[in-house]
DNA sequence: GTTTCCATTTCGTCA
DNA sequence: TGACGAAGTGGAAAC
């Protein structure tokens, strides 16, 4: 039976249709060598912690992670229908032929308890990453580049500080207008809603401790949803449009070559 | 062969260590069947779209679901590296020998691409998921109970309304306490931070119309975070410790019978 | 550990 | 379709 030899360098365990004692002893010998476990099956799902769910039998895909992550996903959605994050610990169990998995943190203590009433296939991998991951045109990478040209907010905006902590909460770039005037800047790479304007508001309000130099507020972003120019009209506020897209050319050259051309290659398409 | 038998009636068809032209056809197959399909094999992702990621050659599991949904998995997390949510239109190709999965949605413009190097497993399930998922002690809950039964914040409280449209936002409950007073009251499920303060603080004030009749403020919480209590006090603003497990017995008992066993059972756990 | 805030947030709901 | 807000949000960085 070639598709129950699971022997330690295999790369991939594999059994279909197994009963419950063969999928236990798979689960057991898979999370010991902290493989990437695959297993689709019938399953009764409950959570109880910061919330209770109850997901009443069907087939779902459970994916357990080598850090202690759970996830089980239906057929459907991105997100999981239920999960626990990594640091999970699992107590893996056969209950009257019917093998369960309790998955269970500390802090907030909650559980996950997986019940399979049947499983139709369990497979347990090697894998091998050493890939490297690299995400750009992020909100903290608009910042670096609008702190390090605050020209393109404004000409002769000078930057103070970055990250500035401030009573409840952080400023995003705290800056000093030509005329000498205290400018605080709230960065956002994506449409601006009224949270946002409120937001930059309170950090202007907590300034208030000397009214005659009261700061002014930018607020910088792609673009604002419905009311929110209004709002920051009545709130005395500034907008400035700028995307995360017309930041790219000034990101530091700090990313490989191929990594530079693939933005060259793509930054192109800012017709928004 | 069996693990290459991919009769249209079969649970599961799976190939181990496929080449591309053999994952590529059970690929095309399943996709016209809305399998739920599993990948494992090494590959290169590139996303673009709102943002931009690049995630260099490794081994993941890759997951298609039958709404189009997209995820690439890696060894540890429970969020995906790379995602593509339902509704994305998928085109399959071989390109050189490599398999190539391009996944595009249109609003927003984002594409997600996969290609495959080498392939350890690929396999499509026909799984029947009939399945309910029921969520309890979510804010919405909370809110039932309290607006239903108002006298747990206080005695005497009489509910007005609840989801009340006000200038920017909504009101969780609106109320009128023994006085006669008015009372807003918002409602959080979790530890209430500053924001849930500077919230209803807004609230209040954009009743400022009539001065003399000034509404009270209550946030009801399970927690407050370090410096709440404080902001709380200086806004002239009230506080009341409910949990969400508190509020569980007062649940409508539209659940059916064996979901209320479940919530009585485990409802003794509020020694938090 | 707690707090804070971003996220390709996703997901639901409602206008 | 856009806007708004909750989520068992997760995850990272700062303290």
């Amino acid at each position: 039976m070639p598709n129950q030899d699971f022997r330690a360098n295999h790369k991939i365990w594999l059994i279909q249709e197994p009963n419950s004692k063969q999928a236990y002893h798979l689960l057991k010998k898979a999370l010991q060598q902290k493989r990437l476990i695959q297993i689709i099956g019938r399953c009764h799902v409950e959570y109880e912690g910061r919330a209770r769910s109850i997901l009443t039998e069907g087939e779902r895909l459970i994916i357990l992670k080598r850090d202690g992550a759970i996830l089980v996903h239906q057929e459907n959605g991105v997100e999981p229908v239920n999960w626990q994050p990594p640091g999970a610990s699992l107590k893996v169990s056969l209950k009257e032929t019917n093998l369960s998995i309790y998955a269970t943190r500390v802090v907030p203590r909650e559980t996950v308890h997986i019940d399979f009433s049947k499983i139709a296939m369990i497979s347990a991998s090697l894998i091998e990453d050493t890939g490297l991951f690299s995400m750009h045109l992020t909100e903290d990478e608009m910042q670096q580049v609008l702190s390090a040209n605050p020209g393109l907010i404004e000409p002769g905006l000078r930057t103070i500080s970055r990250e500035r902590q401030i009573a409840p909460g952080f400023i995003d770039i705290f800056a000093r207008d030509s005329q000498e005037r205290l400018v605080i800047i709230e960065v956002k790479r994506k449409r601006a809603d009224n949270e946002s304007v409120l937001q930059l508001h309170n950090y202007i309000k907590s300034f208030k401790g000397d009214e005659t130099t009261q700061p002014r507020g930018i607020l910088v972003a792609p673009s604002l949803t419905k009311g929110t120019h209004a709002l920051l009209q009545k709130l005395a506020l500034e907008y400035k449009k700028i995307t995360p897209q017309q930041c790219a050319p000034y990101l530091q050259k700090r990313q490989s070559h191929m990594l530079t051309d693939f933005l060259s290659a793509t930054q192109n398409n800012e017709t928004n």
